[in-house]
DNA sequence: GCCGTTTTCGGCCCGACTGTTTTCAGTCG
């Protein structure tokens, strides 16, 4: 099998790249939507893409036909798609910039080309200045003002989506003040906040209320809006000071709640699945309710009789992206046991003061007993971690009294002795074995050398894995959302060795890694490999990490039984040396 | 461009909001 030249993401990019130019050229909006839609499809593979391609299995993939299969092919095997080169080279290179700002779209964008001959964001930003945008039929002054807002705003934040981890808290916020506003019967987050994205591109709310007035108003008026968007008779969008967030509330009767938040949480994917079965059975799914073909309206009170009317299980928010979960749910076969924060007894991954942390043993004890947590393994850095304060064999024995006197002191709360020990180069781990097999729980992590090739850095963690004292793959991919790239590893290789040498997996729930991601987790629970949900904390407030881990969980469907620290502590620790 | 348990042709989700209009086009989600 050769390795692909280009990677998914790539892939992904180019056909997304496709479908605006094909919107530019006024081509059918639906074919430009077939390569938005293969774009999503390439993205969510968890198998190799090279394999998919030489095995001549791209068409089998739904939404990739052979006109599609035929570029993705030529692109991963040749590096080039002569198809997406000849298009781009009928537009100036700056076009495309242009279809990011805020509402502006292909028509927009084509008008200001043809008529104009603006190709770039600085030429509309001259144009606008000048007076010349608002010639143009369906311009007017506002347009003008309104497009060099949005250049400011393209400028500062580079249409970055943003870590879910950033988005929550304040979208948490923002929900539990339209709850307390008047008259509001049920009020919930929708989107991909919902669905727990790993990046969001902004909040939406939904809440019910017989009058919508004073729920927007609440909206409107909340501390931290730097801007009212827009306001109408059920929506108020506006825009957060932090961070660039748009936060859009939508206020319905509560007969409608259900239905609205439904469509509202989306994905686009998974809704448009489930507006055509409803289709078949002579129902119009919108967000105003189900409606029979003759018009009659159906009752619908939560998501569940929703889905009840397609004849499928309830699919919760994590895993409507059309991955395969509508099949599962019309057949039965959806987990309904998925992890919950509330099935984890005890936080896994921590740092102290010993180490790179900011708190005390002792204060990270009663951070976590205060979660309702019944165990924490304390990991701090190894040896080899230098820049970390990784510690000496002497020191790691000296924490282990200092664990033993904070177990005395918090009583209900039990630190357990671990290390994250680092992966050397050479796949060795940084302590001798000897230090490892009196160590309660072991992680294993790479942390340094981050420039291996693919082959090098497989088999570095390959080597790792068959330690027996190594009980938990720690961050395996290494990657950073949006600033870091994953290591080069085979990570099907990787998830079938720990799956062979009864190694757990580390599902690491610090906002920027996610790491393993939801592609990974759902290989590896059909492998059989065991999880832990971590929370890479660093400080006390970090245990707050867990849901996020919990959340990248249920994206990959993981169950109650694949997570292990699920479990009491000293079934933990039984369950960490099974299989080793 | 993709797709098919009435289809290999004729569909493909649909409503709110804004700015430009004077009945609507474009954008967004």
């Amino acid at each position: 099998m050769t390795a692909p030249i280009v990677d998914k993401a790539t892939v992904a990019q180019v056909l997304r790249d496709i479908s605006l130019l094909l919107q530019l050229q006024g081509e059918n909006g639906f074919r430009s939507r077939a390569y938005d839609m293969g774009a999503d499809r390439i993205l969510g593979l968890t198998q190799d893409l090279g394999a998919i391609v030489s095995e001549g299995r791209l068409e089998s993939l739904p939404g990739i036909g052979p006109a599609l299969a035929e570029k993705i092919s030529e692109l991963v095997t040749t590096g080039r798609m002569t198809y997406f080169e000849d298009l781009r080279a009928k537009f100036p290179p700056g076009l495309l910039d242009l279809m990011k700002l805020p509402d502006i779209g292909p028509r927009k964008v084509a008008a200001l080309w043809k008529e104009l001959g603006i190709g770039s964001v600085e030429e509309l930003e001259a144009a606008c200045r000048e007076g010349r945008v608002r010639e143009l039929k369906g311009f007017g002054a506002k347009s003008e003002a309104k497009i060099l807002e949005g250049i400011a705003l393209f400028r500062r934040a580079r249409g970055e989506r943003k870590l879910l981890g950033d988005v929550l808290p304040i979208a948490e916020a923002l929900l539990e003040r339209v709850r307390a506003s008047p008259g509001v019967v049920r009020a919930s987050l929708g989107g991909s906040v919902r669905r727990r994205a790993e990046t969001v591109s902004d909040v939406d709310i939904i809440a019910s209320a017989a009058v919508a007035g004073p729920v927007l108003d609440a909206l409107a008026t909340s501390p931290g809006v730097a801007t009212v968007l827009g306001k109408g008779d059920s929506k108020c969008s506006v825009r957060m000071e932090a961070g660039d967030l748009q936060v859009d509330l939508r206020v319905l009767p509560d007969e409608d709640f259900a239905t609205a938040l439904h469509h509202f949480t989306g994905s686009k994917a998974h809704h448009i699945r489930l507006r055509n079965l409803g289709h078949e059975r002579g129902m119009k799914i919108s967000e105003w309710g189900v409606h029979r073909d003759d018009g009659t309206k159906l009752q619908v009170n939560d998501e569940a009789a929703l889905y009840a009317l397609l004849d499928m299980q309830f699919v919760p928010p994590e895993l409507r992206e059309d991955n395969g979960e509508v099949e599962a749910a019309r057949a039965g076969k959806l987990p309904t046991d998925l992890v919950t924060m509330d099935d984890v007894q005890g936080a896994v991954h921590a740092h102290s003061t010993w180490s790179d942390g900011r708190n005390s043993l002792e204060e990270m004890a009663l951070a976590a007993k205060a979660l309702g947590l019944k165990y924490l393994t304390i990991t701090e850095h190894s040896e080899a971690a230098i820049y970390a304060g990784g510690l000496k064999v002497e020191a790691l024995k000296r924490q282990w009294e200092e664990i033993d006197r904070v177990n005395e002191a918090v009583p209900g709360m039990r630190l357990l002795k671990g290390i994250e020990v680092d992966i050397l180069e050479s796949g060795a781990l940084d302590y001798d074995d000897k230090v490892l097999e009196q160590l309660e729980v072991v992680i294993a992590s790479i942390h340094v050398r981050h420039g291996m090739d693919e082959e090098q850095m497989t088999r570095r963690v390959l080597t790792a894995m068959d330690n027996p004292h190594l009980h938990i793959l720690g961050h395996p991919t290494g990657r950073l959302i949006q600033s870091r790239e994953p290591y080069p590893l085979r990570m099907e290789d990787i998830l079938e060795h720990a799956a062979k040498r009864g190694v757990s997996v580390e599902i690491n729930g610090k906002p920027a890694r996610l790491d393993i991601k939801a592609e990974y987790v759902r290989k590896a629970t059909q492998l059989g490999v065991k999880l832990v949900v971590s929370c890479d904390a660093h400080r006390r407030e970090d245990l707050g990490n867990l849901a996020y881990a919990v959340a990248t969980a249920r994206r990959g469907w993981a169950r109650k039984q694949d997570v292990l620290n699920t479990l009491p502590a000293e079934r933990f620790l039984t369950a960490l040396r099974a299989g080793r």
